[in-house]
DNA sequence: CGTATTTGACCTGCGC
DNA sequence: GCGCAGGTCAAATACG
């Protein structure tokens, strides 16, 4: 390589093109142990071999003589001697995360061993049809499901990849039902696997149909509005499934600062009462999902008694339907923190997650505070936040704790993955705790004009991956926010979208995060790695196109995901294009 | 006129 | 059992 550089240097610059490969080619050499980059790179070897050789013809008729001729082609040969190092480094970590995957898939199979012996009992316990409605409503298992909704877990269905079933999400997930790109909550019962799989629920309707499916079934099985729910509540079948909440429902707190009433996580929301809570001036409001009639989810939006310009929204339940692209951001941050939340006052074996006391976690930068509400130190709404259930805050305005970048994890990811077999949590430090005065990256700040209103709230989703600031991101952000603003089909919310850049940083973070993120992560570098042939895409962007390939999917729809997922989440799309990012500066 | 919000009443759970 | 507080209902009201 240094060879070929030098070639390429004493060589002038008469062939721009040849130079750029070479160029790219030595900085592959840099940055052998990240393995996404290294394919990136080949892609853009390759794109620019094959741009060369369209335009190789016009050039040569300008001013082609034999010996550059002859420059050329060794620098071809060279370039291709290069690439097939490369290719070989690949294969190589190829197997690399093949290896990691297979030993993620063996932890996880024994953490559901575990979970499954921990419930075996609660499960023996409860009627059937409270079993059933707990499938529905919450259970003891959470998972998070990157990439479509399956009946089976995805845990399962993670390696086998089912090219029928894909094939029938393409068209869910083409009609920007981003949501099945997101993270979302899949509640299961440890007993899934003896149970024939008849946890249908919630955002989980079929293998084939993800979550366009709304479960019209579901409106008997979830909570039913008004007089239903009233007759629900003088039966005594009923009684026991409102026995099973209090347990097991799990609600995430977001605090974030917002100078509107309301934060616009994309959900269409109806207000159904509002309380003066004890201990706070500032009237607490209630609100339910009136996306789908039978929606369970509730929100409680209240703004902190010591910082008025800090609202507090709580989430409770999960929304049983498809949901706005502009949604999905929270909603898949949410369903994350309850997912840790759950599978951590499930999991016995994770003791510092103990729902019983509080905990305040910085996992992965998190800012997570786990609370029984009563004696929480680090932060409740107020004491007041309702009684037993187990709640998590997403801490959207204290400053960050670490600020290691997420360069770096990213590089830790791909790089020192092999010790992810030990770590279910492998360890990043992604900042998302937006509003830190600290933060170097300003430019998040800079006045967006849709979003100025919250500036405070402009968390920075890129700078707290710590990500150098572009003013390509930057538009990249904006055309995501109003992108996301234009096609809001919900007219009664008139408050702007000016959550979103916590949404997507929080829901980055949390997908980023999230182990079968990561294993998502790795299936998909190895299918790419695997694939050389993908074309025209950069860095992650491409391997989240191919997220529902690592779930179970197939590659066919990766490319219109990829233009999703760039489209919607630009700042994951923009983290995880580091690489070309900075190549190209 | 339809829909969303407001708000007082009511229900429920919990602690004493 | 009683009172308190959180949560919900539903009639009244506001709004487009």
């Amino acid at each position: 390589m240094e060879a070929a550089s030098g070639k390429s240097n004493s060589h002038g610059g008469s062939e721009m093109e040849e130079e750029r490969i070479v160029l790219e080619s030595s900085s592959i050499a840099d940055d052998q142990e990240a393995g996404y980059k290294e394919d990136i790179i080949v892609l853009k070897m390759s794109t620019t071999s094959n741009i060369k050789g369209s335009s190789a013809e016009p050039d040569h008729s300008v001013a082609s003589t034999s010996s550059s001729l002859k420059e050329k082609d060794y620098q071809l040969e060279s370039a291709r001697a290069e690439m097939g190092e490369v290719r070989e480094e690949n294969q190589r970590l190829k197997k690399y995360l093949d290896r990691i995957t297979e030993d993620y898939q063996t932890l996880q199979m024994q953490f559901y061993d575990i979970q499954q012996k921990a419930n075996k009992s609660k499960d023996i316990a409860i009627p059937s049809t409270i079993k059933k409605y707990n499938q529905d409503e919450e259970s003891e298992l959470v998972s998070l499901s990157l990439g479509s909704f399956s009946g089976k877990p995805k845990w399962n269905q993670k390696n086998d990849k089912n090219p029928s079933t894909s094939q029938g999400n393409v068209e869910n997930e083409s009609d920007g039902e981003s949501l099945s790109l997101g993270l979302d909550c899949k509640y299961e019962l440890a007993a899934k696997s003896s149970a024939a799989t008849d946890q249908v629920p919630l955002a989980n309707p079929s293998p084939g149909s993800s979550l366009e499916e709304v479960p019209k079934e579901e409106a008997g099985k979830t909570w039913q509005p008004k007089k239903v729910l009233k007759t629900m509540r003088s039966s005594a079948i009923e009684d026991e499934v409102a026995q099973q909440s209090p347990a097991k429902k799990a609600r995430v707190s977001v605090r974030a600062r917002c100078d509107t009433p309301t934060m616009n996580d994309g959900c269409q929301w109806r207000k159904y009462g509002q309380k003066i809570a004890k201990g706070n001036p500032c009237p607490r409001a209630y609100y339910r999902c009136t996306i789908a009639p039978s929606c369970p989810v509730r929100k409680q939006v209240q703004r902190f008694a010591e910082d008025i310009s800090i609202l507090i929204t709580t989430y409770e339940g999960t929304h049983n339907h498809p949901l706005p692209m502009s949604a999905t951001a929270m909603a898949s941050t949410t369903s994350a923190a309850a997912s840790m939340l759950l599978s951590g006052s499930s999991s016995s074996s994770s003791g510092s997650l103990n729902p019983s006391t509080t905990a305040a976690h910085d996992l992965h930068g998190y800012n997570f505070y786990l609370s029984d509400n009563s004696k929480s130190r680090f932060y409740t709404p107020n004491s007041s936040l309702s009684s037993s259930l187990p709640t998590i805050t997403l801490d959207l305005t204290s400053n960050p704790s670490s600020t290691s970048n997420s360069l770096s994890h990213l590089n830790k990811f791909s790089s020192s993955s092999s010790s992810s077999s030990r770590q279910l949590y492998p360890s990043t430090s992604h900042n998302f705790g937006s509003n830190s005065e600290s933060n170097t990256n300003i430019s998040w700040r800079t006045p967006l004009p849709p979003y100025n209103i919250s500036n405070k709230n402009q968390i920075a989703p890129l700078s707290s991956l710590g990500i150098r600031q572009q003013p390509l991101q930057n538009s990249m952000y904006q055309n995501y926010m109003q992108k996301n603003i234009n096609p809001n089909p919900n007219p009664h919310q008139g408050v702007p979208h000016q959550f979103q850049p916590d949404s997507i940083a929080a829901a980055t973070k949390a997908i980023t995060s999230d182990p079968s993120f990561q294993s998502a992560l790795a299936a998909a570098l190895t299918s790419i790695i695997g694939n050389n042939s993908t074309v025209g895409t950069t860095g992650i962007t491409g391997t989240l196109g191919h997220l529902k390939q690592a779930d179970g999917g197939d590659s066919s729809i990766s490319l219109a995901q990829k233009f999703k997922w760039s489209d919607h989440f630009p700042g994951s799309t923009t983290a995880f294009s580091i690489p070309s990012v900075t190549d190209r500066e």
